[in-house]
DNA sequence: GCATGTTACGAACGTTCGTTCTATTATGTC
DNA sequence: GACATAATAGAACGAACGTTCGTAACATGC
């Protein structure tokens, strides 16, 4: 009954991890398999096509975002304390090279298939919007605590902070610079520093 | 003769475009050869290997983006206003649907490459670290013209510049958002605000 | 412990991949 | 216009791709 339900996990974590280095679309199922010591053939049957598997791993991912960036966060007090801890999560989430050795999934499915449309495109235009929204809710809360100015708009300011993650994210990944993360730290506090309120 | 160059340059041109969709990786000489009315054993013949084709494909869009962004910046009387041309340059590279219909190809394969070692990658770093040098040249020369405080970092500006456009890219192409570029515009505005000697 | 249904395997399918030959056609030079 | 050279085509290669199918092994509920 649920021996299924958990080779097919240990397929997904797999997938995300092996999918970060080579992006979903050079996600193969014999390499995959290769590395579950499984068959293609037993791998496949838990997908029944190479786009669903594209799919789960990708939710995968997702909920994992969600769980280690989001979740922690609305244990903190609203306004600026949870932006805050937002952010730091944020951080420490594309500089996990743990369970994902190819940097952050999201982010290389984003530009892989920002042109590429169909369902993973969508799951991840969705999943996007999501955090956007999050994160302008998040950014409101602290205009209503007072701690940001009131003329403060939460999308402008939502589009730059992701602006520090990519930049954070690109620096570390591919220039391999360890102050990237220092300056994305600096860039964040100068950012809120001109918007809080006195 | 010449008449190798000559479509050997025709290739390449269609190499960027294609790239641009299906990145570096995923660009096949099959399908290349295809659009291109040529037989794949033909196409190959001009360049010996896939990575060499990747290679020149990589060159080719590093120097059109040279061409495109950085040159005509040149022009502009140092400091604020080369840096300004710059960014307005830079923004409209990004933004460019016809000959990269796929977006930036060089965005693209920084992250694709950015966990491969080998000559892909050693070009894409090389390429980043000229244009970041650039940049943080662009930014000392407009503190030394008296345009910037003196206590700003080239590098640290550098680094929010380039995420703004990282985000400017990902919000045009992902979400599809028109907004993107005055974002990005108006983030730009205020980052040199600050800084703006006074 | 047996029956039953789920789960995994192995082989094979047609395609496409990058690459290597050989042969044929175009091109540039005297 | 003939000749050397460069450029393209065509066929074939082994390997890997996603996918299908029939069958063996397994785990589960009685």
């Amino acid at each position: 009954m649920h021996k299924g339900e958990q080779t097919r996990t240990l397929i997904l974590n797999e997938a995300v991890s092996l999918a970060s280095q080579v992006g979903l679309e050079g996600l193969s199922i014999g390499s995959l398999a290769a590395r579950l010591r499984l068959s293609k053939s037993g791998l496949f049957a838990h997908f029944g096509s190479k786009e669903d598997l594209q799919l789960q791993t990708l939710k995968q991912a997702q909920s994992r975002f969600e769980e280690s960036v989001f979740r922690p966060a609305l244990k903190i007090p609203r306004g600026l304390p949870r932006l805050r801890v937002l952010f730091a999560n944020w951080l420490e989430w594309i500089s996990q090279g743990a369970q994902a050795p190819g940097g952050c999934l999201i982010l290389a499915a984003s530009v892989e298939y920002d042109d590429r449309p169909g369902a993973v495109r969508d799951l991840l235009l969705a999943g996007q919007r999501e955090l956007r929204g999050a994160i302008a809710k998040a950014i409101r809360l602290a205009i209503d605590e007072g701690h940001l100015k009131p003329e403060t708009d939460p999308w402008q300011l939502t589009f730059e902070l992701f602006g520090i993650i990519l930049a954070a994210h690109h620096d570390k990944r591919l220039l391999g610079d360890p102050r990237a993360l220092e300056r994305a730290g600096s860039a964040f506090d100068r950012l809120l520093a001109e918007r809080s309120a006195a």
